[in-house]
DNA sequence: GTCAACAATGAAAGCGTTGACATCGCGAGA
DNA sequence: TCTCGCGATGTCAACGCTTTCATTGTTGAC
């Protein structure tokens, strides 16, 4: 069985109390004392049972973290500033992997509260007020990340702009000449992201003079398979609604467009430029490696955490809640061609 | 506050050690009271405490997972298998990133045992004696995956047959008309599967009365980069070493050398052919498609978890702990060329 | 009718920590 | 010399659950 605080204690010849405080509170116990009880601990490799403090503490140093699917691409880079974040706290992270499934979520919710997680971290999917009940009498923080709110409970979240991150898309790819630019927008049911990069995009080519036009959208859930398919109803079109570049919601999208692309007898970028959105490791590795927009996904990771750390010491005021805008980064390499 | 167990007896009409039996042995409780009790743990959306149960019943329903590290592309396919099993077994998974540190990941052993997990996982870097000592005092079981051990504790490993993968694909490759076949093989301190898969290589080069020969064999520690590096290192001298396929040991570094050749005006698979190693979700997105040879990541997770389960509730007779080899699979794709 | 067996429940003792409070010396100020 | 203050430590009651053991009624076999 493993070595509990009383058995240091006794090892040591001093109180439970005391070696918890040796512990936590090294500079409240005297300077030989603490040696005596560091011995102890060393000698029976005495590990603190986290379950226990964070009974009796009611924190359990660790922060829940709810992702939609592991396998999003994104979810690696995101993690990684929120482990790193994590660890300099001396914190651990609890997954939740919900399965793009809302009751899931919801459910994620209670269990990682009832591992008395010192915070929660939501990740992707829209907020909505059905989450109110939960978020209500949930007595965790909560931060949101790569999404936001429209839930009665403020919340706050770190995300890009994303309108203007698609507007300088756009911008960048008039600047090289395109004015025929076709978009893949992403829709998902519980996703507003999508609905704001099509925004940015209409915002863009309004600014610059274009007339927008619906045959030259279309919509996938930001994978893959959903990219293909897009550009193959583009291409459909494409005599009627002519385009030289597709702007597109994500890396995988972009890929399998160009995917596409190529299966029609298409190059990428010399007959059409494509770009992507995240900026993935995958993005500098594919050939033609991906012009993208680079989300600042450890940033965001590390600023989450950080503001939840803070919130759990002291409440945020309600000035403190809120959007926070972090800054993206486009990011030029292979995939877009200039046309002059 | 959140409703504890009591608050409930006490809406109930009941003991907590009712309500506590309703949750846990239904059985036990008369249907009616068993009904009452439901019915206020619903009004109250009572969620037990898992931390107490934790402490409790000494045990958290709790997996632990350590990573090398969460970048490492093929985690998520792992993850998934192994979130997937522990779902259906009611258990979470507490990740810890070792960041490819041996004392980290000796850390990871003892920070996890500290939450009471039900068992550990330990992925991809070999076990060394070096892990005996905490091994030994470790009183969870611990499972491997993707990786084996050399330590004097008896582990079990959930893995494939590195060898005979890489000579499978030796064989393919000479089917398809490759004599002249370089490789580009995996190297980090603490890791075998490099040697094991080139310990592959050359048993097919020999099988096919090839000789084996060192310049064409480069070492990469499994990303993208070293793959690029290693396959520039083999460039510079194939006018000495001609070779016309190269066999790698992970997808990323087969991506890094099919950047490589590219950049050096070789056309994959025209003029040189690749096989990649792991099929990772990538692998199918990329121009060429690798033709690359399939872990059963998902497989080897869940096998894991559900060997861990097993042996929490009994421990594992000496004949039941050991190595368990899982098919791999030849995924016959685009980046390799028959030559007649 | 008696008693054993059993199903349903309650009482209470932990599980390994923490933290409020009490205690004990000891040196300093009066 | 007495007391106050303070640093160092001990005591003990939680924390929210599980689990053993004891206590009820009931039921059925003799």
């Amino acid at each position: 069985m493993r070595a509990t605080i009383r058995d240091v204690a006794k090892a040591a010849g001093v109180s439970a109390a005391t070696v918890s405080r040796a512990l936590n509170r090294p500079d409240l116990v005297d300077p030989e004392t603490l040696e005596r009880v560091r011995k102890a601990m060393e000698e029976m490799s005495y590990q603190p049972s986290a379950i226990a403090r964070g009974l009796s503490a009611r924190r359990s140093d660790t922060l829940g973290l709810i992702v939609p699917g592991i396998t999003d691409f994104f979810f690696n880079e995101l993690y990684k500033g929120i482990d790193r974040a994590s660890q300099q706290h001396g914190m651990k992270v609890l997954l939740y992997d919900s399965e793009h499934s809302r009751e899931r979520a919801f459910e994620g919710f209670s269990i990682l509260s009832g591992y008395q997680v010192s915070g929660i971290i939501f990740t992707s999917k829209l907020v909505t007020e059905d989450y109110d009940p939960i978020l209500q009498r949930l007595n965790v923080p909560v931060v949101l990340t790569l999404t936001q709110s429209v839930a009665k409970t403020p919340l706050t979240a770190f995300r890009i702009d994303e309108v203007r991150a698609m507007f300088d898309v756009v911008a960048y790819l008039v600047s090289r000449g395109h004015r025929q630019i076709a978009m893949i927008a992403g829709k998902l049911w519980d996703d507003r992201t999508g609905e704001l990069r099509l925004e940015g995009y209409r915002e863009g080519l309004r600014h610059f003079g274009i007339e927008y036009c619906d045959a030259r959208v279309e919509f996938g859930q930001y994978r893959f398979d959903d990219g293909y398919q897009a550009m193959q109803r583009l291409l459909e079109r494409i005599h009627d609604v002519p385009f030289t570049a597709v702007c597109t919601a994500s890396d995988e999208m972009a890929l399998g467009a160009i995917r596409c692309l190529n299966d029609h007898g298409y190059r990428v970028p010399d007959d059409i430029s494509v770009m992507g959105f995240d900026d993935l490791p995958i993005a500098r590795m594919v050939t033609p490696r991906l012009t993208t927009v680079a989300q600042p996904f450890l940033e965001i990771g590390e600023e989450a955490v950080k503001w939840l750390i803070r919130a759990a010491s002291q409440p945020p005021s309600p000035s403190e809640i809120g959007d926070y805008l972090l800054p993206h980064r486009l990011v030029e390499r292979e995939s877009v061609r200039s046309i002059c």
